[in-house]
RNA sequence: CGGGACGUGGCGCAGCCUGGUAGCGCGCACGCUUGGGGUGCGUGAGGUCCCGAGUUCGAAUCUCGGCGUCCCGACCA
């Protein structure tokens, strides 16, 4: 029997506790709970959340990527589970659970067999038939809504799973931030149309903003790439941490933020002196870097330089050569570039596909007479430059030919550029692009959540349609809508801890309380713990119950690591009534009156639900 | 996939260079002690030294091959 306990929170939240304390009543004392706490940080464990997740006894590792959760981690996961449904449930989400094993077909359909490399888990099943298991749902919930949905009366719909996601990462790391087998929310959104699609991608957002601050995490939305996915739009949501892999730029002034893949900022403007009526040759023998030139006498300081990068883009299965040009001091974002040409991949080039297209090494490169030359040798050359040179002239550059420069270039008479793109790197301290005062901070996030418009990309490939109220055939307009548990968790010890342990935020924490018994040995203290642990329990809270013959300062230091936000220790001053009520957070101390405890507790730690 | 490091009782490490009976701390079991921030003392259990092949009278140690894990980069729908 499991009984399901509503708690209405301060803020007037229903708050659907599910852990039924009937049942549970013995298996919270710490003495037999599993939680083998690690006294040393583990060996191969770099990041402050890894550390933290195997000394807490949350999680033990299987293989690279592959973790097992133990009860103080199942524990945490069902919570944000629960978070997830609620605010999914909330905006009109209807859950499912589809297959993790899937069949080639679909995949195919979409053409994403094809698209996806060596990052899909592939097998095949007894008869030789192509399966693999599923890194994401798009196929699927397509599937089941091309073969049931047939009318817009029936939209919009809002699938969502919660479920085991495969993918084959190239490189797992640390701890549960980049996985191999994980537990992902995915939500995908039918709608008649963009208007709808729209509808649908805003209530998911505020969906989301609800999550991250239930779940203690300070995040920011920003612009991001959205890659192969396609789409019109994407949102990515980051914690900021120095464990994450994400660079974000943000301007505390007005709000911009963008993941650095898409993120631009205002350049002061230059004002370039009138140059010769053509460019100039000048031999600059040893000469290789912007910076060689900027000392060579006659040379040019770096943002008076073209550099110019060869690339290779991979676009729809074949390879186009790029002749890239960046001021000198500027730095080439390869995403970027690769969102510019929409190419699945980009490399530079190596050394004799350069002197091929352009008759001379890298250090001496340039875009004067680059096409022609790259025609000589029976190939194309595509020119893309950044807009930081739009307009720029009396630039200095290489002259494709080794150890000579051309001083004196201006970009618009010289040179036959195809394509303007931003396509450089922002850097901390440059000016905000949206506002006139702000200035752009870059600093490491995660990503924890991402929502796309996907559009038709799906419907179309895979044939999933709707009549519209004047009979027309139309492609559903789809959004997909991810959120990874795991990096709820991993965010939010990252933002959430100090040198003692985890400080859980309430809303995720695998205990509301721990009462510790500073001495079994004394039966007045011992009784008068378990009476308070029962107390507790009937009043709705999960408690974990230190019942283990340990010294006092050893439960301290595991209550710390574990991270319960608050500790009932049952010590001397019971003789007086009184116990005392430790705040993980805030590392106070304080002594209540035992007949106050459990309301007080109660209080506490329905704050934040 | 490129580069680097590591692999020795449950955990953290030494030993390897210079081949010769496998060691320390923590943890674990037992006893005494202590009892409010990882008590102290004693006794004890526990190891295919990642795997395989080779060199050698003899390999944790040297050589070759493989596997695994971590870190940097590439990648990351």
């Amino acid at each position: 029997m499991v009984a399901l306990t509503f708690l209405l929170s301060e803020n007037g939240r229903v708050h659907q506790n599910v852990v039924d304390y009937k049942v549970e009543n013995n298996s919270m004392r710490w003495s037999q709970y599993f939680v083998p706490t690690l006294r040393e940080d583990p060996a191969d464990a770099e990041v402050v959340s890894h550390k933290l997740l195997l000394r807490a006894g949350i999680i033990r590792q299987l293989a690279a990527g592959i973790y097992s959760y133990l009860p103080l981690g199942q524990r945490v996961t069902l919570k944000i589970m629960q978070m997830l449904r609620e605010e999914m449930n909330r905006i009109g989400g209807q859950e499912f659970s589809l297959p993790a094993l899937h069949p080639a077909e679909v995949w195919k359909e979409s053409g994403r067999w094809d698209a996806i490399g060596d990052d899909m888990f592939r097998l095949k099943d007894r008869k030789g038939a192509d399966m693999c298991l599923g890194m994401t749902h798009e196929e699927i919930f397509t599937t089941i809504a091309r073969n049931e949905i047939r009318s817009y009366k029936q939209l919009p719909q809002i699938w969502y799973q919660i479920q085991i996601k495969f993918r084959d990462e190239a490189r797992p790391k640390s701890g549960l931030m980049r996985l191999r087998t994980f537990i992902m929310k995915d939500a995908y959104s039918f709608d008649i149309d963009e208007a709808g699609l729209d509808r649908s991608f805003e209530d998911q957002r505020e969906a989301y903003q609800r999550i991250f601050t239930r779940a203690g995490i300070k995040y920011t939305i920003v612009e991001a790439s959205s890659g192969a996915m396609g789409g019109s739009a994407s949102n990515e949501f980051v914690a900021r941490t120095d464990a994450g892999e994400d660079l974000i730029a943000t301007c505390e002034n007005c709000g911009y933020a963008a993941n650095l893949e898409k993120a631009t900022s205002r350049l002061a403007r230059i004002t370039d002196f009138v140059g010769p009526k053509a460019p100039e040759e000048f031999p600059t023998p040893g000469v290789r870097t912007i910076e060689d030139l900027t000392t060579f006498p006659g040379g040019a300081t770096a943002e008076n330089q073209i550099k110019s990068l060869v690339y290779v883009a991979t676009i729809n299965n074949e390879l186009t050569a790029a002749l890239v040009l960046m001021r000198g001091d500027h730095q080439l974002h390869e995403t970027k570039l690769a969102d510019a040409f929409g190419a699945t991949a980009i490399r530079p080039a190596h050394s004799e596909e350069i002197r091929e297209l352009l008759g001379a090494s890298a250090g001496s490169l340039g875009g004067v007479g680059a096409k022609e030359s790259a025609r000589a040798a029976n190939r194309e050359l595509v020119i893309v430059a950044d807009e930081g040179l739009r307009g720029r002239r009396n630039m200095t550059t290489g002259a494709n030919r080794d150890d000579h420069h051309l001083r004196g270039v201006d970009l618009a008479r010289d040179m036959r550029v195809d394509r303007w793109a931003d396509l450089r790197t922002v850097a901390s301290g440059e000016a905000c692009p949206r506002c006139e005062t702000g200035v752009l901070e870059v600093y490491k996030a995660m990503e924890i959540g991402h929502i796309f418009k996907l559009g038709t990309k799906y419907s179309q490939s895979m044939g999933a349609t709707v009549l519209t109220p004047d009979g027309k055939e139309v492609p559903i307009v789809m959004g997909s809508y991810g959120i990874g548990v795991e990096r709820i968790m991993t965010a939010a010890i990252e933002q959430n801890h100090d040198q003692d342990g985890i400080i859980w935020p309430n809303t995720l924490s695998p205990f509301d309380v721990v009462v510790t018994i500073t001495n079994m040995k004394q039966d007045s203290l011992r009784e008068a713990g378990e009476e308070l642990y029962k107390d507790l329990q009937r009043a709705g809270l999960e408690v974990l119950l230190d019942d283990r013959d340990e010294r006092a300062g050893v439960k301290f230091k595991d209550a710390d690591l574990i991270g319960i936000p608050y500790r009932i220790t049952v010590g001397k001053k019971i003789a007086d009534g009184l116990v005392e009520l430790f705040k993980r957070r805030a590392k106070t101390s304080e002594d209540v009156k035992l007949s106050d405890i459990v309301s007080r507790i109660q209080k506490l730690a329905l704050a934040g639900l």
